[in-house]
This record gives C-alpha cells, sequence and structure tokens, in this order.
DNA sequence: ATATGTAAGTAACCTTTCCTGACAAATGTG
DNA sequence: CACATTTGTCAGGAAAGGTTACTTACATAT
C-alpha cells in the first residue's frame, strides 16, 4: 500500500465514475470520491495528458456560480481486444470499444488444435485483431472454458489440452500487451455486472451450451473459489432415481461424460434439451422444458438463499430458456426459498446479445487496467 | 485512501502476522509484510506506545548477524466483551483474552424481554462484563439472531422484537467502547475461521439449535449478500411431496413455522431432530439421523459447487450431527458432486467448543480494531 | 447597471508516510 | 582476528493528498 497504490486507486475511482455515469466535472468527481477539487484536478491533468479522458465544454445547464467543464472518459481512443474460446470448432475475437460495442470482428478455426497449436492460433488471432484495431490497444481480454486461475493461468482445459498453463504471461509476452484470462462463464457474469442490466448487488450467470457452467459476482469481484473452479454447478446432481416413480417426467437419471449420472448438464445442456424436444407438440415441448426448468429451480434455491443473490441471468438459446423454461424455474425457486428471498429474487435472460461472452472478457481489461468493473 | 489509511492497513498486516504466526522479530514482519525494516520499525515503536505489543528479549535460535529482538502481540494486555443472543431464554457473555480463551462469564435473563427492554438488558450484560474485565476492553462482540447490517444495524430479529434497530451505535453510544453486532451465525463462521481449524480458502459453518443458520467465510470475508440475509439456508425446502412415494423414509413434508412444507429446518433443527429419534432402537436412530444428513448433503451440493468451497462446519449437538446425520451428508455430498469439488470438500464438526459463539463475536472486534482476522 | 453570493478550478504550502542509502551493533565463520 | 551477515536505526528525499487562499465566471437581487 504505497502512495502510488493510492493514487492507481483514486486514479481507478475517477475512471470508474467518468465509465458509470457518463461525463462530469472535477467538481462533481471530487464530491463522488470524497476527494478534493484540487486532487482530482491533478488526476484529471494526467488522464487528460494520456489520453483517456478529454475536456467536453461546459455544462449546459444553467446554474449559479461558474459553469463546470465537463470531462468525459475518451471511449473512442483505445480499443479492447477481446476473445471468446468458448466454440470447440472456431473461436471468436473482437475489436471492442471501451463502451462495449464491437467495431471488428475475426474468428478462426481450432479444430482439433490443442496444447501449443492451440496457443500459437489464439496469438494469431490476437496479434490479428490488435493489427485491425485503428486505436491504441489498451489490452486484450480472454475468455476460456476450464480452471483458471485470477492471474490468468489454465489449470485444466481438457478440450483444449492445456494444464497448469501460464497462458495470460505467455500472451503478455508474445504480443507486447496486457491481457487477462479468465473462465467463460465468469467472463460472461462479468460482462452481465459492468454492461447488462444488473442491480449490482451481485449475480450468477448461468451459460447453457454445450454445458452449463456458471460466473458469480459479489460485492463487484468474482468469487473464484479455493482450487478456482467456483461456478461447476453442471456436474451436480440434479436428476434423482427416485424422481423416476411417480411417471419419470425427466426419464431415468441419464449417464453424463463425468462418469456419474443424473447431472445438470444431462438435462440442461443445449444438446439434451433439443434431445427433449424434438420431434414434440409445442404443448408436450412446454412441458418438458418446464421439467427441466423446475429441476433448476430446486438446484438453484439453496445457492440463492445462502447468498442472498438477488438475480439470476441466463444466458443461451432464447427459444428453449426463454419460455416454460425460465418461469418453471422462478416458480420452483421461489417456492423453494424463504419470503425474504423469494419476494426479490429475479430470473431473468441475459441483456446481452451473442457477444456477451466477449464484452466480458472486454471488461477483464476495464478491470483489470483502469480498475472499472 | 489517505495516507493514514495505508498505514493503519499496514498496522493491520503487522498485528495480523504477530497474531496468527506469533512473536516475531522487526525484519520478520518486513519481510513477511513487504515493508522496509524502517517502516516496520517505526510501525512497532507506535504499537509498543499503545501498549499493544511488547518486545520478548532476543531470539534464542543462534544464527549469525545481530541478534533479532523478537516482538509478540501482548494477548494478556486487552480484553474483549462478547455477548452471544441466540438463545430465546439466556444472554450468554464472556470477558476474553485476544487468544480467544474465555476469563469471566456473566449471563442475564431475557426471557419475555424485547424491544428496549431486550437493549436495556443487553447493555447493562456488557457493562457488568466490562466492569468485571481487569484489564482494558478493546470493544464489544455482538452475535444476534435475525438480519443484521455490516454497519451493526438489526434490520429484523422477531424474536427480540427489534426493526430496524441500530444496535452497535446505540451500545457504542451507551457503553463508551467500540461495539459490533452481527447475525450468530456469521459470527460462528468468523470463530471457526479465526480461531479453529480452518483452511483459510473459506469455509461455512451450519449452526444448528432451535433452527438452522449458516455463515460464509469467502476470501477471508463474510458474506452479507444483497439484503444482508445471506446464510439462511434453513428455510430451503429440503424435503418433497415425492420424496414421500418409496416408502416414506422421512415422512410428508412437515409444516413450517414459515408457513410453507418442508423446510430444512423441519427436519434438521435439534427439536426436530429429537423428536425425530425419540424412543427409537440405535439401529433405527442412526437410519433416520441418515436420512436427514442426505437431505443436508443435497441442500449442501449446489452451495458447495457453486462458489467452490473447500469445507462445511457442523455446529451443534454433537450425539445428533456427528454420526450418521453427518457421515450420510458428506456421502450425498460427494456423491452429488463433480471429482474437483467432491475429491476435497470436507464436512466436520466445529473445532470449537461451545464457546464458538463467543470467540466469533471476539473475532468480530479483532477485526473492527486490529484489522485482524 | 451594479453589487452580492455561489461555484469551479488552480497555486502555494504543509503534513503524513514510506523509501533509499548509510551506519552502528552484535554475532558466526574462515 | 578479519570479514561477512543480520538487525535495527538515522537522515534525507520523494510521493501524495489536504488546507488555505485566490481568480474566474456566472446568476440573482437591488
Amino acid at each position: 500500500m504505497l502512495p502510488e497504490h493510492a493514487r492507481a486507486h483514486h486514479r481507478s475511482m475517477v475512471l470508474q465514475h467518468l465509465f458509470h455515469s457518463g461525463p462530469r466535472s472535477r467538481a462533481d468527481l471530487a464530491r463522488a470520491t470524497g476527494l478534493t477539487r484540487v486532487t482530482v484536478s491533478d488526476l484529471v491533468s494526467s488522464l487528460l495528458a494520456e489520453g483517456l479522458v478529454s475536456e467536453l465544454g461546459v455544462r449546459a445547464e444553467a446554474r449559479v456560480g461558474k459553469p463546470a467543464t465537463l470531462v468525459g472518459l475518451r471511449t473512442d481512443a483505445f480499443s479492447i481486444v477481446a476473445v471468446d474460446l468458448a466454440d470447440d470448432e472456431r473461436m471468436h475475437g473482437a475489436v471492442l470499444e471501451l463502451s462495449g460495442t464491437v467495431r471488428e470482428r475475426r474468428s478462426a478455426s481450432v479444430r482439433g488444435l490443442t496444447g501449443a497449436a492451440a496457443v500459437e492460433a489464439l496469438t494469431a488471432l490476437c496479434r490479428e485483431l490488435a493489427e485491425a484495431s485503428p486505436l491504441p490497444v489498451l489490452g486484450v481480454g480472454v475468455g476460456s472454458p476450464g480452471v483458471i486461475t485470477p492471474a490468468g493461468c489454465v489449470v485444466q482445459a481438457p478440450n483444449r489440452g492445456w494444464y497448469d498453463l501460464p497462458l495470460a504471461a505467455r500472451l503478455t509476452e508474445e504480443l507486447g500487451l496486457p491481457v487477462h484470462v479468465a473462465n467463460d462463464a465468469n467472463t460472461a457474469a462479468l460482462g452481465e455486472f459492468t454492461y447488462g442490466d444488473a442491480t449490482g448487488g451481485g449475480l450468477m450467470v448461468l451459460t447453457v451450451g454445450g454445458g452449463v457452467g456458471a460466473g458469480i459476482v459479489l460485492d463487484g469481484a468474482l468469487v473464484h473459489g479455493d482450487s478456482h473452479a467456483a461456478g461447476e454447478l453442471g456436474h451436480v446432481t440434479a436428476v434423482d432415481e427416485r424422481d423416476d416413480v411417480d411417471g419419470a417426467p425427466l426419464g431415468r437419471p441419464a449417464p453424463c461424460a463425468c462418469g456419474r449420472t443424473g447431472c445438470l448438464e444431462t438435462v440442461l445442456s443445449v444438446p439434451a434439451l433439443r434431445r427433449r424436444v424434438e420431434g414434440l407438440a409445442p404443448a408436450d415441448a412446454a412441458a418438458a422444458l418446464a421439467q427441466v426448468g423446475r429441476r433448476l429451480g430446486i438446484v438453484l434455491a439453496p445457492v440463492v438463499s445462502a447468498l442472498n443473490l438477488p438475480e439470476v441471468v441466463l444466458r443461451g438459446p432464447r427459444e428453449l430458456l426463454d419460455g416454460p423454461l425460465r418461469e418453471a424455474a422462478l416458480a420452483a425457486l421461489r417456492e423453494r426459498t424463504m419470503p425474504v428471498i423469494s419476494g426479490t429474487v429475479q430470473l431473468r435472460m441475459t441483456s446481452l446479445d451473442e457477444d456477451g461472452a466477449l464484452s466480458g472478457a472486454a471488461v477483464l481489461v476495464l478491470s483489470g487496467q483502469l480498475g472499472v468493473t
């Protein structure tokens, strides 16, 4: 906690306010941060010199006293490179503005690539994106499946064949840019928290794709877990043997790739859901999805209660998730938690589009380089 | 983030090391904290002046160089007053050393006392304890049932009739001592984390008494939740209608005081457990407890997976909890979570005795006054 | 039109804090 | 016995933010 750390912290506070609340005067920032106008002035002049903020002229509204000169974050002055490795076939990358909007897209095949070859392909894609950016690149954010430490070391990512790979450090060295790597479900949660309609009191984002992953944000920060494996909800048992007896609404517990049976993924993944509704009449399909939703609600209830989470966000194909499934899950969640929890808990679809994963990876950079979340 | 804040932080780091690792030399502390020897020397001289630490003579071990003078936390120089309000009939209070050992006990009846009268009784008990302490009192810690904000404001505590009561502020003013108030399940978690055998990577403490409450510590800090209601696991549904069909191992879901049926509390609270095993042969009692344990494991699985919690700690009557119930819960927990979780998760009884709640309340003071957790 | 009050932003100075470099003291080692 | 090693302290300096006082610029009351 050197003085320069305090300075960096104050700088982050200023940037955070400019990011979330838009252009402000120095005096506004001083009031909001609790610093003095003098200190804010000094910080702003540093930020002006770095080109991160710019003066936008005087405030329009007429008030008593000297009119304020607004200072705004130059979201157009820097860009962020983000890559999403959730897909097994292709890596999707983009150049984003600080505001989260995508400016350029590139993707590359990773079909069959593992180990060092996959790293090389990723490096090449990042380089291509960095070169495609007309603006200076603030940093690179990568969202990848697997267990990843806060420092960006991939503990294990089976589908890429990565084990104990210091990916962030490797890429940082290779690209000469700050690189941040995190689990894809976690980046999705960050994206929702920062760019979505989150309330700010914490949230969980459940990503339904080939499998199920979750990211949890509490007090503005990701929950990492003791062995960096937080959010691994896909392999919690959600279907019991005994659920089978009263008419088999979900069928027998299905075997799972993990070797056990009845995991949440065996009913909630996209392939499992598609199989389940395939060829069914709409009403039957709705009932089938509702059965899965109920199971999801049962799994979520203890988590929501234990953490007093105000909202759970679903990410994945709307046609499968945003209907009977979500409604049944919310009903089960409300039914199975005490009123103080169930009365306020939300279960909604993500407010971001399919670029949610990318903007989440961008938040890694915003957070790492500017201290903004 | 004034310079003095940084100073306070460094001071906390020094105290933290002395608290957890025992006496050290100034040079040791400098290495451990990353500060320079000069800065540590300065901090230590302040702490010496405050009487919080003392010099303990030179280190015994013979090493090359000038012998180090050890500096130790004076756990005998200050005491902490702690009060546990978990019981409906009596409040239990104690004077503790910084090491967590109890020096004096006092208790007082709160039978039927609510609102201001209960506050008065609590104030009187605190005053009595403070006067009974032969040493200066560092502060007062109170663990109470109910929903309580981090600032020590009781949002609601129905059994005391407290609603939106700024208890910590009230007591601080009344006693002239720093007072910290938190939920009793949360203080129990803090106590286990600080004084117990916790691994440090986070833990959940489940307190089984008249009801069920949980406290969760992640990254060294309590999880409070969006509306300060984190840990309210007692009213998560744990017994389903459909569990009834295959031989009724738990009986029908029982009605709960909360108005719903099948809450965890209806099977896991102490009264419920006693009723369940009453008059049964030992083998049958064990089976009955195991059934409850299995239900607990099912509720815990999603929480443990979502947070990647390394351990869950049970607190309550050993004869009921530490046997078939705990074993069945652990088995269910392991059976229903993926290997990376189930392989390492622990489910054990608390390593503290019945004073766990008190020492947890003491940690509130340690943490609030010294920054030690 | 003028005076007054209010607010924004800046300059000079002070305090706090901690770092760097140098040094004395005390001990083991060759 | 000379020398390296370690501990702890002293002196000087750098970084940071607060305080006070000032200028600038506007709105409003007289």
